[in-house]
DNA sequence: TTGACATGAAACCAAAAGGTGTCATATAAT
DNA sequence: ATTATATGACACCTTTTGGTTTCATGTCAA
């Protein structure tokens, strides 16, 4: 399940700054591809190429309408990155873990 | 708070599988370079480079002891990748996103 | 039908990423 | 003292990334 289809996966997809910029932008609201770049310093090409990389990742999909393609959010992939960092959650400082630590306790 | 020292975040160092695959290796146990890199068909200067990036992004801490240099997991970055994550959570395909994009629609 | 948009595709580029091998240095161990 | 170990520091290489510019194509508007 969650088999990444191309060669981005979402923790990559994720790791670009501009990219994490385009999916808080296309929150709640389908963006063509122009609306999308007008909010960044760069070319409208190099936006298309970060929403390829998005949409293989399954973070955004498109659906063409006339002359425009718009993308919309899809945070489905985003239960992988969830299930990653709970492994980890245990470890975290506060009340819950911290007593977790002390029931399991056997280190130093 | 959080501020990235290096110029390495914990977006980017988590984009790495080997990376990845390091912090699961760390989780209870502290680690010198040469144990690490017996688990990875990298060399270990390749390993060594790998842990500066975790390092950067304050996800291993470094203790010397004698001539080695042993690692140890810090998860404490890993909240800001939580945090991040908890803005998209009320988009979930689950009963409560469902009824709140129901209240909230507006699209065709 | 003739332009004006919206986008995708291709060729190209500089810088960063992920590796490698070699060497220097500090610390154990004999 | 001498040798072996553990690691960091370099120099170097190849591929990927994030960008650009230019060109082709499909669609809407006059």
């Amino acid at each position: 399940m969650a088999l990444p289809s191309g060669k981005h996966d979402v923790f990559q997809a994720i790791a670009d700054p501009t990219r994490r910029e385009v999916l808080k932008l296309l929150t709640d609201h389908e963006m063509p591809v122009s609306a999308i770049s007008g909010h960044f310093p760069i070319t409208r090409t190099a936006v298309s190429k970060h929403l390829r990389i998005l949409a293989e990742a399954g973070l955004v999909k498109e659906r063409k309408v006339g002359r425009e393609t718009r993308y919309r959010l899809e945070t489905q992939p985003l239960q992988e990155l969830k299930s990653w960092l709970n492994y980890y959650e245990r470890y975290w400082e506060n009340k819950l873990s911290a007593l977790q630590r002390f029931v399991e306790s056997d280190e130093e």
